[in-house]
DNA sequence: GGTCAGTTTGACACTTATGACAGCTGACCT
DNA sequence: AGGTCAGCTGTCATAAGTGTCAAACTGACC
């Protein structure tokens, strides 16, 4: 279901980076490359650390779903004003904000901006966030994206969004603090450190 | 499908443009094509958008298997029973079609799918047609898709959709020989677009 | 416990990087 | 026009990395 793997075989790296697995034995014999054995016949596996730690050493693309959690933040919608508010407190927070006003173009945004995080408000007349939930979670590439709920209904409709993969719900009007609190969880630490510090 | 390589060697960039691998080898060194190195031989291999940007940029022209399939249809109805009678319908004339039924997953899909031609209908309760017509027309990459509007809305309504940049406007219940006739004109439109860029 | 897709291994054929050299084209000058 | 020059491209040979193929085997899933 999600695509959080911690270890890697040859043939998946070998996909990854466009070659051939026996090129990619090769890279672990010279150790280029580190693995581990199994036990049985010495199956290697690569751990995702290692594995990146090689492409970066290497100057090759990361495949985006092993690229770090990014500080993008996709807010979903209809309100301007609501939106608006809340995209000025997280780009003040140092998060990388975008509003989609309908799920037309949150749905292009989903692709094209590739957030960490999407904060979904319920409420919306032309899009029913459930739909919203649930194709975010059944979606290949995507599925990792966290989905923060904002709603200001009963607590029946929040559990049924938990249900269908939503990871946190906010009641309205949205309490700050446990935004950035979730905000923080979901995407990177390392990242919101470095823009401290920068 | 998706069984297309992500990756190219020196050799079949060469195939594909004609010349010599050699001289494939000097466009990367002199940064005019973007490559990443394996760690062995340093052996390049070039991404496909990065091919793409390549040939564009110095208007070569465009391999057959790397241009954006022309005849893909993205049918956005709300009511299943319409989109796959029409889905159908579309199928056997021999277009490659998928159907969005809400707003979220037509515009994921005018992302991923990248269709040439969107029939949309404008009468659908969680999502503007309006709205979808204006962002697809805003829209950086994909502003030169045709969009053939499904209405039953009086004229108004329609010269409305036309003013935000629909291509044609189709009432209803679906005249299937005239959709035919549009898509043949919109695909066959598209594919002398990509011809007179190249 | 059984099945099947995936992995390892070796040998071999193939492709690629590299340097040097020659051919080609267009720009520029007289 | 003729000549020169610079820049790019194609060819060749060599070394070394990479892809292919088969068979045997394992891990993961059922």
């Amino acid at each position: 279901m999600s695509n959080q793997k911690r270890v890697l075989t040859t043939g998946e790296v070998a996909k990854h980076c466009g070659v051939n697995f026996r090129t990619v034995l090769r890279w672990i014999d010279r150790g280029e490359l580190k693995a581990y054995q199994l036990p049985g016949r010495g199956d290697n596996r690569v751990r995702i650390a290692d594995f990146l730690e090689f492409l970066t050493t290497n100057q090759m693309p990361v495949p985006d779903e092993f690229a770090p959690p990014s500080n993008r933040v996709l807010i979903v919608d209809d309100e301007p004003g609501t939106a608006n508010s809340l995209r000025r407190t997280l780009d003040r927070a140092g998060y990388d904000t975008m509003v989609a006003y309908d799920g037309f173009r949150a749905g292009s945004l989903l692709e094209v901006f590739k957030p960490a995080v999407i904060t979904l408000d319920l409420q919306m007349p032309n899009l029913s966030g459930f739909d919203v939930i649930s194709f975010v979670r059944t979606h290949v590439d995507r599925d990792h994206t966290k989905i923060v709920v904002i709603s200001a209904l009963g607590q029946d409709e929040l559990d049924r969004a938990i249900e269908l993969g939503a990871d946190a719900c906010i009641a309205k009007p949205v309490n700050i603090e446990l935004m950035l609190e979730y905000l923080g969880r979901f995407t990177s630490d390392v990242q919101q450190h470095q823009l401290s510090q920068s």
